[in-house]
DNA sequence: TTATTTGCAAATCCTTTGCACCCAG
DNA sequence: CTGGGTGCAAAGGATTTGCAAATAA
């Protein structure tokens, strides 16, 4: 895979921050950063990285979006009222999968463990007014 | 909700099998059985059917996949070689969900736990020749 | 009756592709 | 130098929408 200035413009971006991007956001964000560089760029790239495993993706909502790959594995927490983002790591979840797929005779390549709710601050938000 | 003729053959047609069905082969299948139904019909009916709980619905690879609500709770396993999807339950798995959504002040409306990999089949499949 | 639902086609959203030009290795 | 990468615009697949006609309650 070639390393291009489009290519490391993506990285530079994913790599700077901790949240998930998709591939409008980060259109968006280069655009605005002053970068010039097309969707269908910005699509094969991020494609690239992720096959090199430069960078990892997530399907929220049938859309790709993509964080840093230098962290260790986690799942994720999405709040369905403002659409945070939050992560965790259960080694005893991870655990019982492994066990989940033996028991099937199936071997887990990838998994994909998402929480939908009410983070703690939208929570708040709905309780009624004493 | 209104239960018309077109419902209620997408309602049947889900809960007489075991499937998870996208709204293409739903289509493909009420047409093979002679029904009538135009395709936004049953994107508008699955709409309905899973918002009155009479039909569940799992998203794969970007699409949303609809199987039959009358069975226990349940996430699954998806064999990347032949498509096939199985079930798997663990109670365990799902208490933990319950202590990682508690440290986070996180309240749980909803969640997907897909394990991704190969099926018995296709491992044997890929065997090496002995 | 009358508020919903249907069917059709057009529209939308996200993503991919074809192709001529460009540039990293 | 040259094969992979880029940009553009057009194509694609899945899903949604507008609207007049049909229908369930």
């Amino acid at each position: 895979m070639r390393l291009t200035q489009q290519r490391t413009a993506l990285l530079q971006l994913i790599n700077s921050s901790d949240r998930h991007w998709d591939a409008e956001q980060i259109a968006a964000s280069l655009s605005r950063e002053g970068h010039k560089i097309g969707i269908a760029t910005i699509y094969r790239g991020l494609q690239a990285l992720e096959q090199a495993a430069l960078i990892t993706a997530i399907q929220i909502d049938g859309r790709k979006h993509y964080e840093r790959a230098d962290k260790q594995h986690h799942d994720h927490l999405i709040c369905t009222a403002c659409g945070t983002i939050a992560e965790f790591y259960s080694p005893e979840i991870e655990s019982l999968q492994l066990q989940v797929a033996e028991a099937h005779q199936f071997s887990i390549a990838d998994h994909q463990l998402t929480l939908y709710g009410l983070c703690r601050d939208c929570r708040v938000a709905k309780e009624p007014i004493p």
